[in-house]
DNA sequence: TTGTAGGCGTTATCAT
DNA sequence: ATGATAACGCCTACAA
């Protein structure tokens, strides 16, 4: 494509009768350069329409300006939200975002690994696949000491820097509401877990329901891949069950609102019968009726945060750890799906 | 950061005692090298740990394979939708995204448009803010040849790719639709005209109004953002109007979901007084209750779509036009916020 | 089948 | 304040 020569700082060195170095030098706004002889290159290059050529100086500079994204989906509110974050931030700090996704997969996320490697991205923000069982795929990062940042779905290991929620607590808070409020079969709809964000949250849910003094029932947790489908199969579960849950906590609102969906049209009553809270705080949360009780789930400000720490390590001159875990707050939301009238 | 050496092929060259070339071309799989060789450079290249560098290769071939990707705003599960798709035919092809948001200014936008421009994306695809007047931001694109490929949001101007749905034809379908099913007062919540695809559904939706003998009222179109807030807005005005619609015709989904709402809590029943039509086929179609008729938009294959289209282009040897209008299939998927019992 | 050599455009170092 | 030069790593026309 696009065959035509293009102009570089040479071209503009000898039509002003200077050197490529200066030119270069009032490109960059280099304070040794002469202020008129400034203005006069700028000129030059615009008339010219130069553009400055990001290979040759990332060849020599060896930094890209530009960050990986690794994430399991793209097509989630949830997930929409913390790119946008990411998003906002990087340009703010004059970087680019390469996005990729796993689509789940351990493989399609090592192949993505790959790819940002040999794009020679300056750092790595990843959030792992359901099934992903070895983060062996990580190696040519972590040996060369490229930094990594994990979010939302992290891995518990040293040495990992990570911006998560508290999952534990959130799902032991809203466990312990729904407790306190009287409900006692709480069945807890989960995903893979060997993710953090899916066995934290059973965690805070059993020990919720432990000092509650309720015994936690292996039938009560309905493990599965938290999609659409996940809720209409908890549903049908429930129909059968002779003794049905009072409560159902769902590890995301999608799979919450299907199953009090399907749980509605065959005349169980919301939240008389069976009362719902899910996690994330997706639009149909407050859509669904009655409204959904859910954990607020800061998307875009992890996508921020995320950026931040691994540009912060990105700048600073010697790197000594690349440890830090940032956790941050999620709240409560309380609606009409966990209140009886 | 990661300051040790990089191996080159120059590392390789010397350790198997070959040219720096033989090992170029070997990496490339290129047919005049020896199996043997090769294999030797390949076992090499991996114990070494090399990488290929791509600035380098950039430097000399002038080709990236890198897409650059403007939206609106990243944060709905429309445009995820698209991106998932995008990212998929991409990485097909293999190519990356650079992925950057507009957030509705047009100013940003052309700052976005400056950094691909910049990184040298082969492509470009873009999805124009709501407050784009001029084109122009564009111009080092359109100077140097590199193909641009508008989607959902274009811009009816010659020389132009776009991947759409047909606006007008969608929008006269759910209309006419409604008409049909005897509604006679019909508002229609649409957003800035100088986006075709709101100026394409108001044509849409004044020609099945026409169609069906029913004169177009001022009154009856109300012009928004299109946020959540639009559809407060929206159920605010129709609950002061003293001859109100019988249905309401909404260019996106969640503006008819949140008017909705806003209308049932004011006592409204939907759809006996008055019906609604929304736009999108979002996952909050399904949970409103009731449930929204609305267009099926094809985000995903849309996403494909454009990204093979533009892909086609850069594998063209000898471009004679880059102009091009994918029109993708869209349909009337009717639930029960149009049907009275 | 393999090697030589020059250049892609920028920038840092050293010199002036 | 400006210039000369080399180097970043790869690729390819040409030569052998």
């Amino acid at each position: 494509m696009s065959t035509e020569k293009e102009v570089t700082i040479y071209d503009i060195a000898q039509q002003l009768g200077l050197s490529a170095a200066t030119v270069s030098r009032a490109l960059k706004d280099h304070p040794a350069i002469n202020k008129n002889t400034k203005k006069k290159i700028q000129q030059a290059a615009k008339e010219l329409g130069y553009r400055h050529n990001n290979f040759a100086s990332n060849l020599r500079n060896k930094k890209t300006f530009t960050l990986g994204v690794i994430v399991p989906r793209l097509s989630s509110y949830f997930m929409s939200t913390i790119l946008a974050g990411m998003e906002l931030a990087a340009s703010k700090a004059g970087y680019n975002l390469i996005i990729a996704q796993s689509l789940e997969s351990e493989e399609k996320e090592a192949q993505n690994i790959q790819t940002m490697f040999h794009k020679r991205v300056d750092g790595l923000l990843i959030s792992l696949a359901a099934t992903t069982r070895s983060l062996s795929h990580l190696l040519p990062f972590t040996s060369k000491k490229i930094p990594i940042v994990f979010f939302d779905r992290t891995e518990n290991i040293p040495d990992t820097t990570s911006v998560t929620i508290d999952n534990f607590f959130s799902a032991y808070n809203i466990t312990k509401y729904l407790t306190s409020k009287g409900f006692k079969r709480i069945l807890h709809v989960s995903g893979n877990k060997l993710r953090n964000v899916y066995s934290e949250r059973i965690r805070g849910y059993k020990q919720a329901l432990a000092d509650a003094g309720i015994k936690f029932e292996e039938e009560l947790l309905f493990i599965d891949d938290m999609s659409e489908d996940t809720g209409i199969r908890a549903a049908e579960k429930i129909l059968k069950m002779k003794k049905k849950p009072d409560a159902v906590f769902s590890s995301n609102d999608t799979c919450a609102a299907y199953c009090m969906m399907h749980l509605k049209t065959a005349g169980v009553k919301i939240p008389e019968e069976i009362a719902f809270a899910g996690f994330n705080n997706d639009p149909i949360s407050k859509v669904i009726e009655p409204n959904l009780t859910t954990i607020n789930y800061p998307g875009f400000i992890m996508g921020e945060t995320a950026v931040n720490v691994l540009i912060g390590y990105l700048n600073e001159e010697h790197i000594t750890k690349v440890t830090n875990s940032v956790v941050l707050r999620s709240e409560l939301v309380v609606r009409q799906s966990t209140e009886k009238k």
